[in-house]
DNA sequence: CACTATCATGTGTATATACAACTATTAAGG
DNA sequence: CCTTAATAGTTGTATATACACATGATAGTG
């Protein structure tokens, strides 16, 4: 009794634990949301190009907290579905939607209301904005180091 | 500038993108702290198992909400190093520390301290608590359905 | 102007994790 | 008892993501 207790405190309060799980439980709502072929998080990158275009890959990925190679393998992909298209300048390589890209984004805006709207009735709507909002700070503490 | 606050929102109030992202972040700090081999989730399970001596992969799976094709790949790892043991009965399998097992829980529940503190550094002591917290409930909110 | 340091991106490789399909075992109904 | 259904675990394969290193481009100092 007081082991299980220990059990479920340590399994309860340990950020990593909680957070990393959370996160896998909502990826399959996310992934259900949404009905393109590509994972959720492509659609964030364009979702970023979308508001910067001719944004540089490395403050992509720093917007999307990804580490550079992520960031590649996923422009890959979007290239070469024509989704994205890359200006290399120099060093630096400037990314914008194609017009399909721009059409994928207006179809995931609309996957998006829908997927808030789970998040609300699951956990409320208050409730799953404040989470949102929380865990958008507490990460902005943590890369702050 | 209208733009660039609607971008903002969007991805603040994303469940999906803060949670993974927060996740992704923390589990650098989780792999620091830890001075295993194994990657955190390894020594969640062993957790488990020190805690449920014999318990089946099914309710291992269960309380780490891990797909059953996850545990199996973790516990073959586990097992190739010496660190637990499948007592297979029928068609499912038990699953036990072995000594070496546990003496790595003990030295995980060392590091696990180290950790605590450096989230209560980060994001003070009752914030990290209470978002765990919350991410816990929020979590079991999802799974009910 | 040449040389070196710094920086942006790409590649090789590794890992956690999942789903779908498969196998093997037990349980249930006629 | 036999057949069928349900259940537990495994295997093939795919994907998001990372780190460490390689490569190529720029910038800054002598």
């Amino acid at each position: 009794m007081e082991r299980i207790q220990e059990e479920d405190d340590l399994l309860m309060y340990c950020l990593y634990f909680t957070a990393s799980r959370f996160a896998r439980n909502i990826s399959k709502l996310a992934d259900d949301a949404i009905d393109g072929e590509l994972a959720p998080s492509y659609y964030y990158l364009m979702l970023v190009v979308h508001f910067h275009p001719g944004i540089t890959q490395k403050e992509l990925s720093e917007r999307l907290s990804l580490a550079p190679s992520t960031s590649t393998r996923f422009l890959d992909k979007l290239e070469k579905l024509g989704l994205i298209q890359r200006d290399v300048i120099g060093k630096q390589s400037h990314i914008t939607l194609t017009s399909s890209g721009e059409e994928a984004y207006t179809e995931f805006r609309q996957s998006l209301k829908t997927l808030f709207a789970n998040y609300a009735s699951i956990l409320g709507k208050e409730e799953s904005e404040l989470l949102s909002k929380t865990l958008h700070e507490a990460n902005e503490q943590l890369e702050k180091k």
